[in-house]
DNA sequence: ATGCGTTTCAAACAAATGTTTTAATCACAG
DNA sequence: CTGTGATTAAAACATTTGTTTGAAACGCAT
């Protein structure tokens, strides 16, 4: 189902808890998850983590990594396609917006094995993105090198591009910041949005709508901030 | 130092331990932190949790709610201010940003006693928060109603005066989550920015250019979905 | 000073958790 | 069939956790 690097080549136990671990410390945390219950999801024996995995937090790093590989290699290729595209900035920054989102709220995700709950939960990656924010383990460095910086760094290469004179790196990372922060809000703080609207969560976000969305914005964003940037420009000269 | 309601007539071993409970709760996660950990931040005895709050959680109730009503009262005003002006929904848009972006950023809560640690950790009331996005405890419901409807509300109130024409519920919403998704981004992913830029979170953010750059991008934003709204009506016209 | 309600204290309790241990079972090459 | 390494199984272990208990200390009006 799931050609996976990490996954492919483990004996068929190891996966099990894999996939079981996932579901669990998405769903409670890793605290609140106990070795027991995941080995009962699994239906292997207790002692089958600490054979196969080490202890839990090498279950829990493996886990972190599994969620980000997921999808990364069409990910990076289509990434290097549109950041090496000789399209003007803002179709690269639309096909941008669009696949990043797709990848995010996709079908891809919602009929994935680590989305047990679609109605009341957020989904187990998310929530275990969550827990990362608030408390970093340690895996956290290793998976902004890996998963996280080069998604980054196309998006600045683009913005970079868009606003072709020079211009500053703080503003990049706003422009940046203001893109992230329009297409993760919904899955991040769905539980408010859920409570403010008593929406389900894939039933009320509705994927295509919010791409359109977010592009339309952020190329008006860009437009004011680079028009701004031009009429400064203009008055140092006088 | 605070004059909080659930805060004033606290006796003083109460007291220390909401303190000390915000602070642990915040750099450790519920479960993570212990007790023992907060009675002896407070410097009381290991039964004073269960006299003075019953239970652990009841405890992590009093701390939610304290973190939620810091500064309500003024910002409360202030909203009403806002939304109830005449201005022009732009500047009221403006007034809106500014108030939430100074809230969220500023000294206010770096100052606080509920930020232990500017340089590599999110501040305490920033962790809960992403807490109770991962996994939402009860009290989520009563936070929800009482200190985010309200702020949400009024930005959809804004929203719906600055397109004056007819426009769905959904896209105020989607508008709505831009703004807020903007705001909020820089917070509560910073462990990720952290990691990317070497930058101690205080130092990084620069309050007065984001609120700048956030109401900036927006309006470029509105102003563009406000145009493309026109043209429809003007297309379905014809 | 006395008595009484409130608050603090040290110690103990019961429950649950991650891990280890040791033996049993399996897969399978020789 | 045999033996060997890998995997699984059940039980036990050591620790830690939130909570309770019952006595002591305190504040304070009478």
């Amino acid at each position: 189902m799931n050609t996976h690097t990490l996954y492919a080549d483990m004996p068929e136990t190891k996966k099990r808890l894999l996939e079981a671990a996932v579901k669990i410390f998405g769903a409670k945390g890793f605290l609140a998850t106990t070795v027991r219950e995941i080995c009962q999801e699994a239906a292997v024996n207790i002692a089958a983590i600490n054979y196969h995995f080490g202890d839990k937090e090498q279950l829990y790093a493996t886990v972190l990594h599994f969620i980000f590989n997921f999808h990364k290699q069409i990910r990076d290729q289509k990434l290097v396609h549109i950041v090496n595209s000789d399209a003007h900035p803002e179709k690269r920054l639309k096909a941008y917006i669009y696949m990043i989102v797709h990848h995010t709220y996709g079908k891809d995700c919602s009929n994935c094995t680590s989305c047990p709950s679609k109605t009341n939960q957020n989904c187990a990656p998310y929530s275990i993105f969550l827990m990362e924010m608030a408390h970093p383990s340690e895996v956290l460095d290793d998976i902004v090198e890996q998963y996280i910086r080069p998604d980054v760094e196309s998006l600045m290469d683009i913005l970079r591009k868009y606003f072709d004179a020079n211009v500053s790196q703080a503003l990049l990372k706003l422009c940046a910041d203001s893109i992230w922060g329009q297409i993760l809000h919904p899955t991040m703080f769905w539980p408010i949005d859920q409570r403010l609207n008593q929406s389900t969560k894939f039933k009320s976000i509705d994927t295509q709508a919010l791409k359109q969305h977010v592009y339309e914005f952020t190329l008006g964003g860009l437009r004011r901030i680079k028009q701004q940037l031009h009429t400064e420009n203009k008055r140092g000269l006088v």
